[in-house]
DNA sequence: GTCTATAGCGTGATAGAC
DNA sequence: GTCTATCACGCTATAGAC
């Protein structure tokens, strides 16, 4: 009798093993394919702009019926969703570095200048998380209630699931903002600012210059009649002074002697890949696929956007 | 003989000049449909958004069929060209009194803040001017080729069809930039701006501050943590010092004491209505139909976009 | 899990009757 | 000039066979 109950257990726990195995397995498929499919949307959005991202064609891309999708995925919007964590996430990425740099006037100005290059060089990205809608600008940056949102729709349970700290790499908005707000800080804790300044207002004003001059830089087929790099510059000089360092002066006087050449033989505007290396990216941020490859902000007009259709 | 060749005469002259009132009159009847027509498209932007704007919404709500648009209009996009005319035009007008004041500083203070005012007050204007399709954007601001595309559009000849001088209100965004630039000369002559400075790259960069305020309060929910008119004070400050007045600092401080209240009782932000209000539109700017009416930022999501459809 | 098929809606634009 | 009817798309999302 004893053999036969131990065989019984045995077996059972085997097979409660190897069910397990299976089960982490398809666990993995299932994950791969999610990658996968957000691979693809990542594609279409940067190649043809996020009004372009259709089920259709994701489906397409990775030879998937589109209704293999939505086992995945519960709606477009859940896609878009983790499209912008991904760009959130790929900004700071851009960042981290840069919080190195020891003196606070020049962490600053070289966040300004990330910021603007980050958004140069992956228009549809930039497009999608600070241009397109409000919802999903404020998915990863509030810190409050939308990232519950979208952790949700990572279906990927986190460690915190307290809910309550939310510091890290979760809130990269935040974190971007506070790496601004910490060199704020000490720049007035050095005196180089005056005490009077509210920290906070002066780091979403310093954010909303450069987000315009991006957004400008994206929309406005005029824009910068100078050359990006100046504009910046002169921007940068404005919130932070040429103080510290005289050479964004200098640089500025130079790229400003290129512009009158460089204006004659650029009559319109040139799609992105043209304009990208008027201002590099920074070392953090990886050869993307993304750069050059989109025609974005150039002549193929705006991708048609789709019809919410019918939601019941 | 005589007589009836004069009767014929008189017969045919009297007959002409019927039907040239008849066709005066056809000619303003058919003006005053295409009025309707924008009347009503410009009603549906401002209220759901352009993504929302449909050659059938257009009919129903002048009560046409959508195939009379196609009389008057050539497509949707000629439709929004002429909004977005509209529009520059508007913001021009908040503009030119504010031309009169005398300090130059004070003079783009004002300007930095009409801006704002009306991207605050007229957001799906905004919207659509500053932040859709660069077509739409460049349409009357280069001043180069694109104007001339919708003058076409307008069909109405105007009287300088020599194509050469466009001086005028006819380029609105043209116009801006140079009461901009022209007040910033008056600055550097009067040695309050060093004399290092291009001054159209600092109007370039200015406006870019100014539109990122805007297009950042538009687009992400969590904006302005601040009240909007701090950070406008601030960045105003940043670009122009807060010496010719005292009044813009001390302003900032004291907004910055009711920000501390304020932020408690407004977790989420409000739509648009609710925030105008911060920031009122410059004395220039007529009561129009379109402040607090619309959803816009809030709740609603974006409305949903049309496909781009059959070209053919 | 994956597919095919389709419901159901919305779109821009046009042909042709009146 | 105006309308009805329609073409030819595109989309999201789901039902149900396999």
């Amino acid at each position: 009798v004893n053999v036969v109950q131990f065989n019984l257990t045995f077996q059972f726990v085997n097979t409660k093993m190897i069910v397990m195995g299976i089960a982490e397995r398809k666990n993995r498929q299932k994950q791969a394919l999610r990658e996968r499919i957000l691979d693809a949307a990542r594609r279409i959005v940067v190649r043809e702009g996020f009004a372009a991202l259709s089920m259709r064609k994701i489906a397409d891309a990775i030879e998937y019926s589109p209704a293999t999708l939505y086992l995945h995925f519960a709606s477009r919007d859940e896609i878009a969703q983790a499209l912008c964590a991904e760009g959130y996430a790929q900004l700071l990425e851009t960042f981290v570095p840069l919080a190195q740099i020891a003196d606070p006037a020049e962490r600053l100005k070289a966040l300004g200048r990330a910021y603007v290059a980050f958004g140069v060089a992956h228009p549809e990205t930039y497009r999608l998380i600070f241009m397109e809608d409000p919802s999903y600008t404020g998915a990863a940056l509030g810190g409050g209630a939308a990232p519950a949102a979208s952790r949700a729709a990572a279906d990927m349970p986190l460690a915190d699931e307290s809910g309550a700290p939310l510091a890290a790499e979760e809130d990269p908005g935040g974190a971007a903002l506070r790496i601004m707000i910490g060199a704020l800080d000490e720049l007035k804790a050095a005196r180089r600012l005056p005490a009077t300044v509210d920290v906070a207002v002066w780091a979403e004003a310093f954010w909303a210059t450069m987000h315009g001059i991006v957004a400008l830089n994206l929309t406005c087929p005029v824009f910068p009649g100078a050359p990006l790099e100046t504009v910046v510059s002169v921007a940068l000089d404005a919130w932070l002074g040429a103080r510290p360092s005289e050479e964004s002066q200098a640089e500025s006087q130079a790229a400003a002697q290129r512009r009158t050449i460089a204006k004659t033989s650029r009559a319109r505007k040139q799609p992105a890949e043209a304009r990208t290396d008027e201002l590099r990216a920074e070392p953090g941020a990886e050869p993307n696929a993304e750069a050059g490859t989109e025609p974005g902000t150039g002549s193929p007009k705006q991708a048609p956007a789709r019809p919410k259709a019918a939601s019941a």
